[in-house]
RNA sequence: GCGGACGUGGCGAAAUUGGUAGACGCACGGGACUUAAAAUCCCUCGCCCCUUGGGUGUGCGGGUUCGAGUCCCGCCGUCCGCACCA
């Protein structure tokens, strides 16, 4: 009788047997082919969540298949250890932020272990340690030398109760999303990453990342959003000028006003002595930035009095205006109406009643001057355009390109949205800018054997703001350079600074600098990178700037980080809630909204649910991402201590596709749990003698199923991998004992392997192999047994299915036909009438057309 | 508004890229074993009908083709990204 699979002991013995043989550590001069895979490392926030352990589940299952491949696989973990919920949890719990955060690694730690990943732990690293950050300062001091960082005035979203700046995405409806108060911009001074320097070779390339989802190449593609057109002057009637960018020069003689920022010198210029300009300055920065503000929001100008010379016809002369819509930190800050072509200047036009005329003909207008209330921006021929008039777009654009730069007025040019990354933060758990300022030096690097510049332990949380700057000692040092007396920086790196080379850090690790050329050559690129979706933009496209600016400086010969990207689904969960009426803030009005309720608050009553503590109907709610605000998580732990590490992870590969969402349910981990047990019952099963009798049927499904799931995991297709797991596990179920039978048997062992590796080693040892199964080499295919010597070929009328032949495999046409015109269920249908026309497809299919 | 993805049974999905739609799993239902339960095993399982058979079916409407889940055109819906980008 074959007994139970004990998963929880079987676990722990050979986690241990992992762990003391070093077994997943990488070796750099290892003579295999090398593969590094890399899943995006955790922020330590407590505890590991159910994502994570998709996350790392996928990974695994590939180094290992990779590992039994004969590939020397880099594998490694570490913690993305600093950032704000360590300074949020020390200001609510007066926990240091260190400790919070260590204690939290030491946690997930251990969680991550129980699953039993192949990680190489002894290259773990954590942000947060002056080991790993000292290296970053050093990078970033190497960066400043070669002038990729510089200082400016930059107007921040700033918290004024916080008293900290706050990213773009933690501005909700204009209020921090902590302390709830109205956001302010402000100016500060700010360090930045010249990244803009890289923007074209960011954007060229994307065209090599073969490997990675269209969908992340197209959003780095429009992040970056390169245009191309014109930056050309207009000569002012005050004497001075302004400097437009446009995309359409092709639309010069339809130009009827020109318009300005109003952080545009000009506007600011003017609102010096014109307190009405000031008013209207002050009226644009009110102005919400919600999308639906921005839809909604009149397009509003102020006239400067100003005119401004048209290059083409110097008797033309242009209305200036400060207006709402243009931004101040695009292109020059300024731009030429064309109200014709333009939505935008268009409804700025109509409202003060400013010329509008069509200089491009999309050929259909029946009144070729009309202009309704709809701007036309599509291809066509130039009218009403002097020397452009009959030509195309494309050739009207380079036409008046030519002809400025010819005069000298303009010049064809790109213009990027990218933006220059800043990189300051006014908070105390990040890394140390190194740098000194200086009154008579100006900002100085801290001397190389100065670094690492050490966070200081000492600080306090009770009151806002950044404890760095208010430490009473730590900022106050000489001048490196003077020994005058001057301050340390004390503004932090944003965090993505630190995620963007902590996958060079993995690939080697020597104490005395970032990391050591050759080796990390050695294993970079990252051949295969998995993480959520939500990095597809700022951490992907950071650590690509990072990883060119250190090939440009000539610090590492690698031009793209990561070769292969895959970006995972979340795991998802039905809501439950109850409906709860409370007053208003106003003490009259009753505002319903819904109260979440865990698993845990409810129990199953007829069809639906009801709340455990009041007996009260539950809401089941929409399946949505896993998260603690709407109490829909499902803690790995618990999962992982009841069903065991294989069946934990046999679910999160099983049924969805690996990119696309997965809904947790309990009874999908049951499912797993039993066929857990059932690998097992084969496994621990009956064998035969060796010279037993062969199955030919069950061979070929053996080495189908070997070369199919090799193809599947390398695609990351882990649910078809799966599926046809299943069905080799049916074919060995349903067969007869053979010896084909128990060489299956022994083969799926290690097929298994990456995906239930503990099941996998427990029976490879039961079975009285010697080593570990994780060391085993993948089984071999057998190219001759993946073909069919019979197929099933339809027979169809008129493209519909009327009956199916089993046929030898290679049967020719002639015979195939000749069959299908013998079927008694064809004769029937064709009353003895000889087709008009047949069509064989070899090996597939008969089709008769009446 | 711009850009993109997707839409297949009660559910998660598969379909060799134009060639037998629904593999595989979950759930439901029926049965075997058991005093009983659990576990395990077997069977049914898109929908409809006049049920050894037939009709119909991949969001909707057209089209191309001997043949369309797959290609083309037009709608509808869902999700994601960006957003006054000149």
């Amino acid at each position: 009788m074959a007994s139970r699979f004990n998963a929880l002991k079987a676990d722990a013995v050979w986690q241990k047997v992992w762990d003391d043989a070093r077994t997943f550590a990488a070796d750099d001069n290892s003579p295999k082919p090398r593969s590094y895979v890399l899943e995006m490392f955790p922020y330590p926030s407590g505890k590991i969540h159910m994502g994570h352990v998709r996350n790392y589940t996928m990974g695994d299952v590939l180094a290992r298949f990779r590992r039994m491949q004969g590939m020397e696989v880099l594998h490694p973990m570490g913690w993305d250890a600093f950032g704000m919920p360590a300074e949020n949890a020390a200001m609510e719990k007066g926990v240091h932020p260190g400790g919070w955060t260590r204690d939290n690694i030491g946690v997930m730690k251990a969680q991550l272990k129980r699953l039993g990943f192949a990680l190489d732990w002894s290259r773990e690293l954590a942000t947060c340690e002056p080991d790993y950050y000292g290296h970053e300062q050093a990078l970033f001091l190497e960066l400043f030398r070669h002038g990729l960082v510089y200082r400016k005035e930059s107007s921040v979203n700033w918290d004024p109760v916080d008293m900290t700046v706050l990213a773009n995405e933690q501005v909700i409806d204009g209020r921090g999303w902590r302390s709830g108060a109205l956001v302010e911009r402000r100016k500060l001074s700010q360090w930045f990453l010249k990244i803009t320097d890289f923007a074209d070779e960011l954007l060229e390339g994307l065209s090599g990342l073969e490997h990675w989802p269209d969908k992340v190449r197209l959003m780095q593609e429009n992040w970056i959003g390169r245009s191309q057109g014109l930056t050309f002057s207009f000569a002012l009637s005050d004497g001075g000028s302004v400097e437009v960018f446009t995309t359409r020069p092709d639309t010069m003689f339809g130009a009827s006003f020109v318009a300005v920022a109003a952080d545009h010198p000009i506007a600011q210029a003017l609102a010096a002595d014109a307190p009405a300009a000031a008013d209207f300055i002050a009226l644009c920065k009110r102005g919400g930035t919600t999308a639906a503000e921005l839809d909604t929001q009149e397009k509003l100008g102020f006239d400067t009095g100003l005119t401004a010379t048209h290059p083409f016809d110097r008797t033309q002369r242009l209305p200036v205006y400060i207006a709402n819509f243009v931004l101040m930190d695009y292109g020059t800050g300024a731009v030429f109406g064309v109200p014709a072509h333009d939505q935008r200047d268009l409804d700025f036009a109509r409202k003060y009643d400013l010329r509008v005329r069509r200089v491009v003909s999309g050929g259909d207008e029946t009144d070729p001057a009309f202009v309704g209330n709809t701007a036309y921006t599509g291809p066509g021929t130039l009218v009403n355009s002097h020397f452009l008039d009959g030509m195309d777009v494309t050739d009207a654009k380079r036409t008046v390109i030519q002809r400025a730069e010819g005069e000298g007025w303009g010049t064809g040019s790109t213009v990027f949205r990218l933006r220059d990354w800043g990189v300051s933060r006014q908070r105390y758990w990040g890394t140390p800018i190194p740098i000194i300022h200086c009154d008579a030096c100006g900002a100085v690097p801290v001397p190389r054997d100065q670094l690492p510049v050490i966070l200081p332990e000492d600080v306090s949380f009770d009151i806002p703001g950044n404890p760095l700057d208010r430490h009473p000692t730590w900022k106050h040092v000489p001048c490196p350079t003077c020994g005058a007396d001057a301050r340390r920086e004390t503004d932090t790196l944003d965090t993505f600074v630190d995620s963007s080379w902590y996958f060079i850090r993995f690939a080697s690790q020597p104490k005395d600098k970032p990391f050591d050329r050759g080796v990390a050559e050695k294993w970079l690129p990252v051949a295969q990178y998995i993480g959520g979706v939500e990095h597809a933009i700022l951490h992907l496209l950071y650590a690509r700037f990072w990883t060119r600016a250190l090939r440009h400086i000539g610090m590492l010969d690698v031009a793209e980080p990561f070769a292969g990207l895959f970006t995972q689904g979340m795991v998802t969960h039905e809501t439950y809630s109850r409906q709860v009426t409370e007053t208003g803030s106003d003490g009259v009005d009753t505002i319903t909204k819904p109260l979440w309720l865990s698993l845990d608050d409810i129990e199953k009553r007829g069809d639906g649910y009801i709340e455990r503590a009041t007996g009260e109907a539950v809401t089941v709610g929409r399946i949505e991402k896993m998260s603690k605000s709407k109490k829909n998580t499902v803690d790995p732990t618990g999962i992982v201590d009841q069903y065991g590490a294989d069946a934990t992870r046999w679910f999160m590969l099983s049924d969805s596709p690996p990119e696309r969402d997965l809904p947790w349910s309990e009874a999908g981990i049951e499912g797993s749990w039993r066929f857990i047990q059932r690998l097992w019952r084969l496994f621990d099963g009956e064998r035969l003698e060796e010279s037993a009798a062969k199955n030919a049927e069950l061979d070929r499904k053996l080495h189908q199923t070997i070369a199919g799931i090799a193809v599947d995991i390398e695609a990351l297709a882990f649910n078809k991998a799966v599926a046809k797991l299943y069905e080799l596990v049916n074919a060995i179920e349903r067969a007869a004992p053979s010896g084909s039978r128990d060489t299956a048997i022994a083969a799926l062992m290690r097929l298994i392997a990456p995906m239930a590796p503990h099941l996998a080693e427990e029976a490879w040892a039961a079975a009285g192999n010697d080593g570990l199964i994780a060391d085993a080499a993948w089984p071999a295919v057998d190219p001759a047994l993946l073909v069919e010597d019979e197929v099933t070929i339809a027979v169809q009328i008129n493209g519909k299915l009327r009956d199916t032949l089993v046929m030898a495999k290679g049967t020719s046409s002639e015979a195939l036909e000749a069959a299908a015109l013998a079927s008694d269920k064809i004769m029937r249908i064709l009353e003895g009438k000889a087709p008009r026309k047949v069509i064989v497809v070899p090996d597939r299919l008969v089709n008769l057309v009446a």
